[in-house]
DNA sequence: CGTTAATTGGTTTGGACAACCAACTAATAG
DNA sequence: CTATTAGTTGGTTGTCCAAACCAATTAACG
């Protein structure tokens, strides 16, 4: 028999003058760099802020040297305005993505533009002395260049994180399980303030949500990470969604064959054993009649590659993945109702095949027909997980309160 | 070539003065509504306000006539609280939720309690008609019973609704489709300012929400209504998740078992094949070598009852449907890995039947070891989609900024 | 070409409002 | 009477807002 536990009153958030001039702030400051250069009379307008009060607020994020004054020519009559838009320069964020094969690091700015970047081979067997190494590569590379001290540091995994404990709680692909990555950094680089952990698609989700560049004002979509495995970030109205255990967007192990093929989880007929990177060169290689085990010396660049060649079975896997891709993204649909499926991965090198197979399957067994209309979409960005990363400590930069003197 | 649109700059929603003060008012008075009865001084405990900015907005509350003071007595020493509670009796609400063969209506307090409920057999052929003739009846109770006007009117359908064109979208079970619903109501009472429309797994996931009795503090879960269908209202953060076509949470209709039986929405091997009721009394008809065109001659009622007599049958079909429950819900539990599932609908007279299924299935398909403990628990209350109506239009009275003169 | 009106961008000033703080009164147990 | 807890009062602070006020730029007009 449980105990009734009486509900625990958790404290609840209020509301007085500095919290609504940190949100207004906030807000501004947004404002500008979703929407900058943008003049003061502007924001005024779009916010519903009263002038006096945008540009109070505007002349403290000068005094910050946050932003930066456009002395411009307005094309129209009277007095032309003054643009702001933010500083770059002054803020500069480390970057680690940590996957299976390479490691990634970058110095990323304020605006999401990636400085400089590295490659390392990942050594999964010893974390802790590779996690360091990396640190201090960043740091290295930040000295060489004659960047500023990092104003924050973000990491991503490809593997299931607890932000708030800030620990790596289990990442099969990587070897790692309970890994306090948070304090490796946090002694690596003390005196830097924002430290950001969080699974690689969940990072990704972020990054597109801040830096991407679609044609729509994206503010509920799922970001599909298709690699070894399959994982998603699912971000609705702007917000990321974690889970109870962190583990949300693990749509990879959703079973979608009953009785299919077994998975290292221990289910059966997971979608990642159809559809995932890992997936697809085993059924390269079946169609080849050559021998699994060879499939750690395949890359999906290979197959790809071998696309451009006169070649059909490469095609025709790369169609196959591209049906389970869409049999497992309808199901998203339906699940969470996204407004866009944003597709990263290797495989979005090869979109002329995929896409329209997955957009056959979709067409099929889409429940709504407005659904059937939703975007499904090729990351923009470069390296998603890697910007990603920097940008979960780009976005607490944005979005934490400043901390009031 | 699809033209590049500029991102559109939606209004932003700024904080003044008087925004802060229907927060805070917001804060208080959902703060008494989930703890109360309570103290000026607990509450300013609680929500970080100062004991003078809690008496103020009380003041205005107790103004209203929203509130009651009970004059008791406090165990320790010094002077006794003063306890804060809801005024019951002067807000009043009418709900209705339309389901394939039943349509229930009822009269529902402030807190949640039924004062008075009535069912009516569905007529779905006129569904304007009879949406009217039930909102006649709910206003006949009224008068019969002496209850002020209704504060508000809230509404729950078996199908896909748009709650900002309030209208149902589609109703298959029903035969509804695009009727404005929302029209019919303001019609029938213009005087009633808040009125709502709802999926009726929604709605029921919003009255397990504010009315639930669990033993845990529920921010967020899943409710799944197992019914013809299956639906599904995802909670997160204490928000319901409505998706891009408000259609987040069909899990009904995943793909759980590729080139499974064909389902009426076009697609193949949808959970609720294998899982809802319709799919159950099939099962049990083909257990019995009966006719499948009998299926709406049985209900989910007879397959139970015959589970008391030593029928070997109706048990094993339900231990079954519960396999299948089991499968679908290791799905959502990876999809938006919630808190909780919470199971409504007819199945959960069987719950000691069905629940060591579920269970097992659970055990051998999570991901995470956490995970398994997530709690599957039947619901609480006595017909959510019901309440659920109710609550939706409670919830705006509770949440909706106050209109200042 | 110089002056003025019209227009738009940004700043200053005074007032309103809400939360905060500290000191106060009220009530209760011992 | 004292210690303790609950709730109120009066004054202070901080923020936003409205409107008046400068600033800068273009168009019009004599």
């Amino acid at each position: 028999m449980k105990p009734i536990r009486k509900p625990v009153h958790v404290q609840v958030t209020n509301f007085n003058s500095k919290v609504v001039r940190n949100l207004n702030r906030s807000v501004i400051l947004n404002l500008i760099r979703e929407s900058g250069p943008i003049s003061r009379v502007k924001i005024s307008q779009l916010t519903n802020l009263n002038k006096s009060t945008v540009s109070n607020i505007v002349t403290g994020l000068l005094d910050e040297e946050l932003l930066i004054e456009d002395f411009g020519k307005g094309g129209t009559v009277g007095r032309s305005p003054i643009n702001l838009r933010l500083r770059t320069g002054k803020h500069i964020f480390g970057a680690i993505y940590f996957d299976s094969v390479t490691t990634k690091i970058a110095i990323v700015g304020i605006d999401g533009t990636m400085k400089h970047t590295a490659d390392m081979e990942t050594q999964a067997s010893r974390p802790e002395q590779f996690a360091q190494l990396c640190l201090e590569k960043l740091g290295m590379i930040r000295r060489q260049f004659h960047f500023p001290p990092f104003t924050g540091i973000g990491v991503s995994v490809a593997g299931i994180v607890d932000p708030a404990l800030s620990k790596v709680v289990f990442a099969p692909n990587l070897g790692w399980a309970d890994l306090d990555l948070a304090k490796i950094i946090r002694d690596c680089y003390p005196e830097v303030r924002i430290i950001s952990l969080e699974n690689d698609a969940k990072a990704s989700a972020v990054a597109e949500l801040w830096f991407g560049k679609h044609d729509i004002n994206l503010s509920s979509f799922v970001f599909l990470l298709v690699d070894r495995g399959i994982g998603a970030g699912i971000v609705v109205d702007k917000n990321v969604l974690y889970g109870e255990s962190h583990a949300a967007g693990e749509f990879g192990h959703m079973t979608l064959i009953e009785g299919g093929d077994l998975c290292s989880c221990g289910n059966s007929g997971c979608w990642e054993m159809y559809a995932s990177d890992r997936a697809t060169v085993l059924r390269y290689l079946a169609a080849r009649h050559a021998d699994p085990a060879l499939s750690p010396r395949i890359s999906m660049d290979d197959i790809i590659e071998k696309t451009r060649n006169h070649d059909d079975i490469p095609r025709k896997v790369l169609k196959e993945s591209a049906y389970y891709l869409g049999l497992g993204i309808a199901n998203i649909i339906k699940s969470v109702d996204p407004g866009a499926i944003i597709i990263g991965g290797k495989i979005t090198q090869a979109w002329d095949i995929i896409y329209p197979e997955i957009m056959r399957t979709l067409e099929k067994r889409a429940l709504l027909s407005k659904q059937r209309e939703t975007g499904i979409l090729p990351a923009t960005l470069p390296t998603p997980p890697l910007l990603g990363a920097a940008a979960l400590s780009i976005r607490k930069f944005f979005t934490d309160f400043r901390v009031t003197i």
